[in-house]
Formats: structure tokens, C-alpha cells, sequence
DNA sequence: CCTGCCTGTCATGAG
DNA sequence: TACTCATGACAGGCA
């Protein structure tokens, strides 16, 4: 019912349009011919609209029946037991759901088909012989071939194409209107409504800021609206935008979606979701960089670490046995309470089971009892005055006592203790002349001592050869002041001095390795990982883009389709139809449409 | 004996 | 300028 009101009120529009036209000077023949088919329309808008009626009072009926019951006895129709309406007002509901499934159809779920249909039933003249289009559809203007706008051509403005011999017919403002009220019908609304769904649904970015639009092809003024598309060629856009032609259509797939329709429709800006610059950014980049967790856990690591660092710290210098050999109790003291606080060593955390920290102490007093100087640098040392091997038993007491090493060692450390001790055997298996008769064999299972142990306790007996009064840890994670501090404290020879300093560098170049190393290992970790979730990135852009292309496709097929269904319909003044591929209907700037003629290579003035 | 891994050390450049 | 740190390269130990 509200359709048939506004399809009169359509046609009724038109029919005043075409009065108007008549004043405007609009041929007369044109007109009379284009008003006895408006007539016949007439006609037959009236007959479907009876048509509908009779439709809708059967309906009726079988409502208000429905709603009643038979009754058997008097053979007459009762209302049901349940409360039902009046029926005046069950009418009234009847035609709103009625209303209601119509607005349906012609609104989201209504099928491309189905608005091809009401299309033509709208428009039901023109199929075969009855040229009537033109009542409905502007008489198009026809430009010569040789009048194809270029794209270098400023603008699609009637009033500007030059051709003397054919001036182009523009299409007058008021037929503008019924133009683009045809266009803008229902009918076609759904069109759009499926072209804006399909966009929805394919995730494309609508955009409407005119700066946005076709920012590389400035000269597409023919089709200022046209969706833009980021391809490849922007010449080969050009030239596609000028020729829409229906047979282009299902041909340029990689190209632009011409712009025929209204400018509700070409507002519709697709991007190519390759070239989209919103491709999840923030995913993306925070995927990039390590992930948190790995950050996370590596400082953690590195403060937990630290905090043990810091606990084991004080302890152990205070107990070694080099301390108690050449500082005051109360300088070590002082020293090993100031190192928590200021120490600068900030990456000794990796390094914790093998740091000078915990593994010089107990090396003193396991591994140094060994003698082990298997290093070449300590040749010197093996072949110097015994005076080393005989301090260093004299100073790490070979008669060490556990308690000592326990009060020396952090609880860490402790728990390792039994490990430790059990190195020490494999220290004198290393060096079998140094063996005491002990067998190593109840040993040889257990995990031998560290290279790290042996190094730390190598420098621990040049220190020792030459009598350097201070621990390695001491020499190795003391910051500089209290470093040099230390040294100012006691005269050392030159030998001593490029020892300790030769500790000190080693020591530090030690744990930067470690840390060094231990960062390449995150970076790997963190690599693979970025790299499991780049290939899933991957794969779901894939996908998606599958899915693109496939809804894009399907546009492109529905537009023409819709393109060929206008097109037929446009009907010359003589009636005749015009060829798809020697016409094409083309939009200028203003949203005005015209029926331009394919470009011909043979054009003459 | 060979090989791969781990670790320490050196050299070098950057801060 | 000295120092520290990071890192590649090399070598030794070990399974």
C-alpha cells in the first residue's frame, strides 16, 4: 500500500517534471509520445494497484477466518477462546505486518533479484517495444564520440564540452531530479544498501573525506566520487574510469569500480587492503618487538638475580680467607656493606652461579687446594718459586673448616655445596701428579668443576703468587672509586698492578659475555616467537584477502548487472534502444548522468 | 678421534 | 683520556 503511495507520488512527480519540461521548451512530438506512454503507465499502475487491493482483501479474509472457529453446532464462525483482536484492528495489524515484511524485502534482505524485479515493475515500460523509458528516465544527452571527455579535461561540465555541431543535450535540471529520485528509489536504495553491506563486510575502510578521495588522480573529475582504489597504474585508471561500460565491468576486476550511480553509492571508497595503512598497527607492532612476557622475565631475572647478587654480596669477601690476610675485619666489613648499595655491576645477575661471587669464595677453598694450573698463562706460575703453591696452601687452608664455607656461602650456594665438594676430586683427576692417592672413580660420575671455577681460581693464585691483598670478587665488582680507593690503600708493584687490573678487566669481560650471550639467546627466542606470529599474520591476511576478493568479485558482478538492467532500459527519441558498446552512461561532477559514446578511433570533425 | 656445545678470553668499537 | 660495556672471534674443556 505505502508502495503504491509512493510510486504515484514518483510518477506523479515526473508527470510534473515533464509539464515542466514542456515549458522549458522540451520538444512537443517527445513530449506527446513520452505522455501517451505516461498514460498507459498510468494505466497499469492503476490495474496492479486494484491488482494489490483484491490481494490484500483475500488476506484479509483468511485472517480474520483464521482468528475464528468453526462452530460445529450453529455452523457459524466464533472467535477464539483466546482474546483476539477486533476486526478492524486485526486489519490494521494485518497491514502493518504486511508493511513491516515489505519494508524487509526492500531493505536489507531483499536480493539483488528481487530489486531487479520490483525494478521493473516499477518501471514496466520499455521491455520490448514501449519506449516509455524516457518518461521515467531522463532523455539522456548524447555526445558526439569525438566529445569523450579525456581525462586531462578539467571537468564533465555540459556547459564547457565543446562540439559547435552537436552541442550535448544536458539533461535539465528538473530532469536531474527524476533522475536521480529514480536512482535514489528504493528499488535502488537497495542496491546500495547491498554495495554498503558488502563493503561492511569485506571490512573496507569507507571514506568520505573528499581530501582522501582519489588523491593521486586529480583529473578524474568525470567521476569524482569513484571509489578509490589504490591500483597499481594510475594511467590505466585513468582510461578505465572513462570507459564503464558494462563490458568493462566483469573486465576490470583489478580496476575501479565505475561510478553510475548516485553519489551515495561512489562515496563508498575502498582501499586495497594491501596497501591499508590501519593493517592493525598495534598488533603488528607490538608483535614486533620482543613480547612482554619475554621483557618481563628477563628483568624479573635479572632483579631476582640481583637480589641474590645482593644477598650473598656481604658475606663473602668478609669470610675469605685473602680478607682476613691482608684488610682489617672493619675495612672488609665497611667494603662489603657498601657493595649492595653501590654496586654497579648491573648485568652480574646472569652470572650468578658462576660470578666471581659464588664461585671464588668456595674455588679458595676447593678447587685452589688442586693446584691446578693446567692453563698455559700459569706456566710461569708452575714453574715459579714454590713460594706460590706453598702460600696458597698456606693461605687457603688445605685444613679448612665447613662451617667457615658455610658462613661464607649464600644460602644459594649451600644448596650446591655437596656439588661442589664433589669437584674436588675431579680437580686432581685433571691433574693426576697432583692426585694425593685419592681415587677419583667414586667421583667420576658427578659433574666436574667449571671451566669458570678453574679460571676464577687460576687468577685467585696469581693473585695469590703475588700476593695481591685483595679478593677477586673484590678486584672484579668493586665500582672504580672504592676500586682505586682499595689499591691507594696498599703499595703494589707493577706486576701486581697489571694483575689486578688484568683480573678486574677479565672478570667484568667475563660476565658481559655471559650477559652478551644470554641477550643473543632472547633475541632467538624472541625472534621465533615474532616469527610464529608473522606467519600467523600472515595467514590470516591471506584469508582475508581471499575473502575480498571473492565479495569484491560478487559487487562487481551485481553492479553489472544493474548496469545493464539501467541501460536497457534507456530508450532514444525514436525509441530505440541503445547498444551497450556503443554507448556508456558516465557521471560528471555534479552527480548529472550522461549516455556518452564510446570512444572512436576514426572521429572527424 | 671427531664434533658440537659451553665458557672464558681477547680485541675492538661505542658511549 | 680512562673506563665500562657490548660483541665478534678464538680457543680450550668436555660430553
Amino acid at each position: 500500500m505505502m508502495e503504491m503511495g509512493d510510486s504515484n507520488q514518483d510518477l506523479d512527480l515526473i508527470d510534473i517534471l515533464w509539464k515542466q519540461d514542456i515549458d522549458l521548451g522540451a520538444r512537443r512530438e517527445v513530449f506527446d509520445y513520452n505522455h501517451r506512454q505516461k498514460e498507459h503507465e498510468l494505466q497499469r499502475q492503476r490495474q496492479l494497484e486494484e491488482e494489490k487491493k483484491l490481494h490484500l482483501l483475500r488476506e484479509q479474509e483468511k485472517a480474520l477466518l483464521a482468528q475464528l472457529k468453526l462452530d460445529e453446532e450453529t455452523g457459524e464462525y466464533i472467535p477464539h477462546t483466546k482474546p483476539i483482536l477486533p476486526p478492524q484492528q486485526a486489519v490494521v495489524s494485518i497491514e502493518i505486518s504486511q508493511d513491516a515484511n515489505f519494508t524487509e524485502e526492500t531493505g536489507d534482505g531483499m536480493s539483488f533479484d528481487e530489486c531487479l524485479q520490483l525494478l521493473a515493475e516499477t518501471f514496466p515500460v520499455g521491455e520490448t517495444e514501449n519506449p516509455s523509458v524516457c518518461m521515467e528516465l531522463p532523455p539522456v544527452s548524447v555526445y558526439p564520440s569525438g566529445t569523450m571527455m579525456p581525462s586531462e579535461q578539467p571537468a564533465l561540465s555540459p556547459a564547457v564540452l565543446p562540439n559547435p555541431l552537436t552541442p550535448p543535450q544536458r539533461v535539465t535540471p528538473d530532469l536531474e531530479e527524476a533522475w536521480m529520485e529514480i536512482l535514489s528509489l528504493p528499488e535502488l536504495q537497495c542496491f546500495k544498501m547491498q554495495v554498503d553491506e558488502t563493503m561492511e563486510a569485506t571490512n573496507f575502510p569507507i571514506q568520505t573525506s573528499p581530501q582522501v578521495q582519489n588523491p593521486s588522480y586529480p583529473n578524474n573529475q568525470l567521476f569524482p566520487n569513484t571509489p578509490y582504489y589504490p591500483m597499481p597504474s594510475a594511467s590505466d585508471l585513468k582510461t578505465k574510469n572513462l570507459n564503464v561500460g558494462p563490458g568493462e565491468f566483469m573486465n576490470t576486476c583489478d580496476g575501479p569500480v565505475p561510478s553510475m550511480a548516485p553519489s551515495d553509492i561512489s562515496q563508498i571508497n575502498v582501499e586495497d587492503p594491501q596497501v591499508n595503512p590501519n593493517f592493525t598497527p598495534d598488533s603488528f607492532c607490538s608483535s614486533v618487538f620482543y613480547p612482554d612476557t619475554i621483557v618481563e622475565e628477563s628483568s624479573s631475572q635479572h632483579g631476582h638475580e640481583e637480589s641474590e647478587n645482593v644477598s650473598e654480596i656481604p658475606s663473602k669477601p668478609s669470610f675469605t680467607p685473602m680478607d682476613l690476610y691482608t684488610l682489617s675485619p672493619e675495612d672488609v666489613f665497611d667494603r662489603s656493606k657498601r657493595l649492595p648499595a653501590d654496586f654497579p655491576d648491573s648485568d652480574s645477575g646472569i652470572s650468578t652461579h658462576s660470578s666471581p661471587y659464588s664461585s671464588s669464595p668456595s674455588k679458595s677453598a676447593y678447587g685452589g687446594g688442586s693446584y691446578n694450573f693446567s692453563d698455559s698463562e700459569m706456566d710461569d706460575l708452575d714453574h715459579n718459586p714454590g713460594s706460590a703453591e706453598s702460600d696458597y696452601s698456606e693461605m687457603f687452608s688445605l685444613n679448612f673448616q665447613p662451617e667457615d664455607l658455610e658462613l661464607a656461602k649464600p644460602e644459594s650456594e649451600q644448596t650446591g655445596q655437596c656439588k661442589q665438594l664433589d669437584k674436588k676430586p675431579k680437580q686432581h683427576m685433571e691433574d693426576p701428579a697432583e692426585e694425593s692417592g685419592h681415587s677419583g672413580t667414586p667421583f667420576t660420575k658427578d659433574k666436574p668443576k667449571k671451566r669458570s671455577d678453574v679460571r676464577l681460581s687460576r687468577d685467585e693464585q696469581r693473585a695469590k703468587a703475588l700476593k695481591i691483598p685483595f679478593t677477586v670478587s673484590m678486584i672484579i665488582n668493586l665500582p672504580v672509586d672504592d676500586f682505586n680507593e682499595m689499591m691507594s690503600k696498599h703499595e703494589l708493584n707493577e706486576a701486581q698492578l697489571a694483575l689486578v687490573r688484568d683480573i678486574r678487566r677479565r672478570g667484568k669481560n667475563k660476565v658481559a659475555a655471559q650477559n652478551c650471550r644470554k641477550r643473543k639467546m632472547e633475541n632467538i627466542v624472541g625472534l621465533e616467537h615474532e616469527l610464529d606470529l608473522l606467519k600467523e599474520e600472515k595467514e590470516r591476511l591471506l584469508d582475508e584477502k581471499s575473502k575480498n576478493a571473492t565479495n569484491l568479485k560478487e559487487m562487481k558482478r551485481q553492479l553489472n548487472s544493474l548496469y545493464l538492467e539501467v541501460f536497457g532500459k534507456l530508450r532514444d527519441e525514436k525509441g530505440n534502444s541503445y547498444s551497450p558498446s556503443e554507448y556508456s552512461l558516465q557521471q560528471s561532477t555534479d552527480g548529472s548522468i550522461f549516455l556518452v559514446p564510446r570512444m572512436k578511433k576514426t572521429f572527424k570533425i
